[in-house]
DNA sequence: GTGAAAGCGCTAACAG
DNA sequence: CTGTTAGCGCTTTCAC
């Protein structure tokens, strides 16, 4: 168990605490024999610095935070994962920080990771990237952060996005390719932006295949599978049903599914399902559904390279990054049945 | 924003930073009106002690680990919120550590986890909570840890269970009940024993209904939805195949039931299906698995706090606690059917 | 009960 | 390029 301190370090190679410090943060000006006879001493002496102390000298914490809101397990830990994938090799540990939307105590969770841990930078995954409320506090603090897939007030801060709105046009064409006229939509939850450019996506869709929209073929939904169920239900119990549904994510998707199974309906012969995210359950549900796959671990590593590099820099440009999502085609969608119901 | 010290809020209570560090820490011996005083010092000046000069000080950094496997995002996540929910209130913030089973590095990291970030205390969910080398590493460094639903040495650390071989016994004697006598099963992760544990409630509860256990009715998973997807193409295309199938966790239980649904079976008329877990995967698929729901956030929140109880007290019991797991029936199941294919 | 002094192990100025 | 001197803000002795 090594016990070894910067002295013992020091000692060992012959130099000042102040040389081996600047090894260790890997600062210019050193000489490379004294730097490497420096690292030789650290690998003896398995040397590893104490990050209370670098913290309480240097003021910084070498800790990143997360906040995110409840878009579904598997996106927070991909997002999750895409961010200590980057940020653990940099010797930035992760603190995470459920938040809900809504919830006031929001803001006071934020401060306390500000006050408290002293986080050095934050990254804030969907929906809380676009809580502008938040945001104000950790810029009135001077913390980095770096917004994941922000749909709003996207000119002051870094940020890392997707082509939701281009990656929907293109998945409603799909359907409307196949011939699909009557094709429903499930919207997404109101706080969760980015899920909302999917709505426009469908729209301009019908709007560039003379299709008109039809509010009748509308639910709202809340990202959440009984959300799909619901939807389902209402849409197709309407006299004249939509042939095809989309809901905006594929949780949803599962919900319409199942609620259509449920109901004696042949999916994709009697009606046509897509969804998005790519999440798991679009493949697990049969039949598996069409889909968007969204790049959202490499857009969390993005984030977090961007957050590190401005934590070196001192910078804090815009700095968008795009990462394309790229449609996924299943077995969940059919051409409409000819006539007859 | 708020830069109070502890000599800013000496001074304003007109006490001596000692004192001050005495009520922030909760310690006897401090006159209640002294006491009062410091509090409404620090309530004024809005005053949070700095982790960093705390954790060198005193040497704790008050953080928890948390070392994980990969059985499932929903798993995960709902034991990283279970921890949360607990530590949170008492000062504590949580870093995560994802650490494959059989990869070489995690003993690294975890000697990493104790060397760099002086973690005050680990919780290890599985099937990590078997690794004995990375416990053994711990111990070693006099590491507290807890250890959540293990399945080996459970003597010499605390750890918290749930009661996996007695729900699956009962799980399987349900499908006795019905009337089922050719009962597939498809095994869970080797690396993950919890999940062993629930073959052997299956076999028990077969011998305790005199039904011959068949080795041809059992196939090899991981914990994965494709393993279940194999098992189910394999169990069903036997040439008497079984009326009812037991997979090891929902997520393959939900592979055998798209498996059956597109060759044509109907669930449960043809094929009853059953998982463990009740995981999101069991409510949405069609028709719903009959499932055992297991505590998971209750035990993680237990085990935080068996974890936190022995920082304060500096001991070390195995103080072992049971959360029992329940049986919840849904659509997947019904007797089989009388003779014909 | 309370306080004074002495660090925890490192980084941040400034010298050289 | 390298070393010296001060702290960072708290907890710990050990007095009183």
């Amino acid at each position: 168990m090594s016990k070894a301190i910067i002295d013992d370090v020091a000692a060992r190679a012959g130099v000042s605490i102040k040389t081996v410090s600047r090894v260790v943060n890997r600062e210019r000006n050193v000489r490379p024999q004294t730097r490497a006879r420096v690292e030789a001493a650290i690998a003896e002496l398995n040397y590893r610095p104490r990050l209370s102390a670098r913290s309480l000298a240097g003021n910084r914490s070498f800790m990143l935070g997360l906040i995110y809101g409840k878009p579904g397990a598997h996106y927070v830990l991909d997002i999750q994962e895409g961010i200590l994938e980057i940020c653990r090799p940099h010797g930035y540990e992760l603190v995470i920080h459920p938040g809900e939307f809504r919830d006031g105590d929001l803001v006071n969770e934020v401060s306390e990771l500000i006050l408290d841990r002293r986080i050095d930078g934050v990254l804030l995954s969907p929906p809380i990237s676009d809580h502008m409320e938040a945001i104000g506090l950790l810029v009135e603090a001077g913390i980095p952060l770096v917004r994941i897939a922000p749909t709003i007030d996207k000119t002051a801060h870094p940020f890392v996005e997707t082509n939701d709105l281009e990656a929907s046009f293109e998945l409603a064409e799909v359907l409307i390719g196949l011939g699909h006229r009557r094709i429903g939509f499930i919207t997404g939850h109101p706080d969760h932006r980015a899920v909302g450019l999917r709505f426009e996506g469908y729209r301009k869709a019908l709007r560039a295949h003379g299709i008109a929209f039809q509010g009748e073929l509308v639910t709202l939904g809340d990202n959440r599978f009984h959300a799909g169920e619901e939807g389902a239900r209402q849409l197709l119990s309407l006299p004249s049903p939509p042939t095809a549904i989309f809901a905006a994510n594929d949780e949803m998707a599962g919900g319409v599914i199942k609620t259509a199974l449920a109901m004696g309906l042949r999916i994709p012969e009697q009606l046509s399902v897509v969804g998005f995210d790519d999440a798991p359950i679009s493949r697990q549900v049969w039949p598996s559904i069409s889909t968007i796959q969204q790049p959202i671990r490499e857009m969390a590593k993005t984030a977090t390279q961007i957050l590190l590099e401005q934590l070196r820099a001192g910078e804090a440009e815009p700095h968008p990054s795009m990462h394309p999502a790229r449609v996924i085609l299943r077995e969940s969608i059919a051409p409409p049945r000819t006539q007859t119901s």
